[in-house]
DNA sequence: CTTGAAAAATGTCCCGT
DNA sequence: ACGGGACATTTTTCAAG
């Protein structure tokens, strides 16, 4: 991977555009850029391609980080955690961190008492939960889903 | 917004698919479906489409969310903080958050050498800072952009 | 909304260098 | 690895039921 794929990377990330748009970009002509667009792709660099969505629009208003700390650090209490979080649609991440605590969550809903719901009846439910801090996001100052590169 | 948009959004955010392909999920023919998702976009419901990259293979190997708390919670602070981060490539999302903490960054870098130079020289640089913790993610156990319609 | 059609744009691939 | 050109697919618009 060179600089005029990280070049083509960037333009992609940033959004949909056809191959010659691309390709007078990165100052190439259509073929090349074509098939390292396909390299890419095949590549598994790019995983896919999607839309993104106006949260407000759609109307979620309200998203949370919630910190979740594990009782023990079993592997079976882990796995346990992690199958239940797959099912529950309200949350997009769900990472396993060093620190504090465990679990850092991001969590999706249409209002608080959406949330309030989501922990009550899903999240605090789960065995082997010691305890869960959340923490609304009142403004996202920045968002991207692009890397640097 | 239907039941019908919401299902065309719903695929839209998995992967990019001609309108053919929508049309045959959502169960109508391609015209009516064409003008759905101009009108979502035009609405700007859908924001954009991009292209999401494999964290590993372009050599971010080091994810960490940054909890940052301000010495004062005066508007000019908070203003001179949100613009220090918006330059920085390495962060990709910033929120300012209620809790504990003030905000919430997530960074992606190299490694964790690059992590270091980046809070020395460049976080903790910033005025009006009292503290920072970071959390390293060991493993993300879900990751999507895709909203739950 | 459906079907069908048709032009323009784009994607895809083969063959040169 | 690059560029040109040929062909297939898709996008986009339109008309009629």
């Amino acid at each position: 991977m060179d600089h005029t794929d990280r070049k083509i990377l960037m333009e992609l990330q940033r959004s949909r555009q056809n191959t010659k748009e691309i390709a007078a970009k990165v100052g190439l002509s259509v073929t090349p850029t074509y098939e390292r667009i396909k390299k890419l792709e095949k590549e598994g660099v790019i995983k896919a391609y999607v839309a993104l969505l106006d949260r407000e629009k759609i109307g979620k208003r309200v998203v949370a980080y919630c910190q979740v700390t594990l009782l023990q650090h079993q592997k079976e209490l882990i796995s346990k955690f992690e199958d239940a979080i797959t099912r529950f649609p309200e949350i997009m991440e769900c990472h396993h961190v060093s620190g504090n605590f465990d679990f850092l969550l991001k969590v999706a809903v249409g209002d608080i008492q959406e949330f309030h719901q989501f922990i009550n009846e899903k999240l605090s439910v789960i065995d082997g939960i010691s305890n869960i801090h959340s923490a609304f996001v009142m403004n996202s100052v920045k968002e991207r889903t692009a890397f640097e590169l």
